[in-house]
RNA sequence: GGCUCGGUAGCUCAGUCGGUAGAGCAAAGGACUGAAAAUCCUUGUGUCGGCGGUUCGAUUCCGUCCCGAGCCA
């Protein structure tokens, strides 16, 4: 009997959060971040963490696990949300894992294999340098001789997984589609995804306003304490919310650009968030409006009274 | 009221010495195995302001009307 394991996914600025609360009100559950950017510490009004007052006594693991500087990964993910499900699930409460980082979802939930060794950050630099010498060239087409199979989905201009899959064959000795081979790709757990999904048009204006909703919060705040603190080439800046308004706090652009800028990777993020998530994951869809969002948790629930308890 | 300039993609504009058009941005679709809120790929959007005229053919030339900006009165 595997272990019963709930997953709420959908684009940002849809209701996850508040949708994970009320299932976890009702069914006993306890909810799990699935999102690459709540789990840092102090990165709270940009990355639209629950409030205390929002999580209503309902325990929250993996939020706030990571300092500003800390690097964090999918690996690393994959390793601590199997443990808080197991945490979770042995109490007997169901376990919510609720997120927009598609591949930090899909390697929590399904026998997803990564290569022993993490990702040495001297190696990564060292090929990027080699690739700003010599170009992409070189790096691409021995990756085509070690690992013409991987090479095959990487476009030559993706840098970045040209260089990954070389350092995975550096570091291991194995190619990334020998790993992708070890794998099954089965659910690990009995799984259940729950998706949310709203018309482009009024997402897009949820978007914007939630934006302006942040900037009234605090956020220039916020993201000046980091800037302070010296986390502006962290990881976690990356995240967006934090690097559009950096330019602002450097007086080098009109907060209303930066604004502007910041809404737009918004939108965008929630484009390809859609696109993972309907093309990569068997989810059911709850269309919600907005404005009722008590009916769509009310659908939601029905749907899955006596499955989830 | 007169004169001038302009009206072309969602936006800013280019262009066609007459053969029904193209850039940037926005947008849409897609990929994805250790940065994934990252990184990367693909794609087009049109009554060329309306109506007439000339022409085999008009977005292009002519007339007229409408709209906008400026100048003059």
């Amino acid at each position: 009997m595997k272990t019963k394991v709930v997953s709420i996914v959908g684009p940002t600025a849809v209701g996850k959060t508040k949708l994970s609360i009320e299932l976890a009100k009702h069914f006993n559950g306890e909810i799990i971040n699935g999102d690459s950017m709540q789990v840092y510490r102090q990165f709270d009004i940009g990355t639209a963490k629950v409030t205390h007052a929002e999580m209503e006594n309902i325990p929250h693991h993996l939020i706030d696990i990571k300092d500003p500087e800390q690097p964090f990964s999918v690996a690393d993910f994959q390793t601590v949300v199997r443990e808080a499900i197991e945490r979770v699930s042995s109490k007997g409460k169901l376990p919510i894992i609720v997120g927009g980082s598609g591949l930090y979802i899909q390697a929590a939930l399904y026998d997803y294999h990564f290569s022993e060794e993490r990702r040495d950050e001297q190696l990564t630099e060292q090929l990027t340098k080699k690739v700003e010498a010599e170009g992409i060239e070189p790096l691409y087409t021995e990756l085509m001789t070690v690992d013409p199979e991987q090479a095959k989905v990487i476009h030559p201009n993706n840098h970045r997984r040209v260089i990954r899959a070389l350092e995975v064959y550096y570091q291991t000795g194995k190619t990334m589609s020998e790993y992708k081979r070890e794998q099954s790709n089965d659910p690990l757990y009995d799984i259940h995804l729950i998706g949310l999904e709203m018309e482009r048009e009024q997402l897009y204006e949820r978007i914007n306003e939630r934006v302006d909703q942040m900037i009234n919060s605090g956020l220039l705040k916020e993201v000046y304490n980091l800037y302070e603190k010296g986390y502006s080439n962290t990881q976690a800046m990356r995240g967006i919310g934090y690097k559009e308004l950096i330019p602002y706090l450097q007086g080098e652009d009109t907060l209303e650009h930066c604004l502007s800028i910041l809404k737009r990777n918004s939108r965008r993020f929630a484009k390809r968030q859609m696109t993972w998530f309907k093309n990569k994951m068997d989810v059911s869809w709850y269309n919600v409006e907005a404005d009722q969002f008590s009916r769509t948790i009310a659908r939601v629930i029905a749907a899955y009274e006596g499955v989830f308890n």
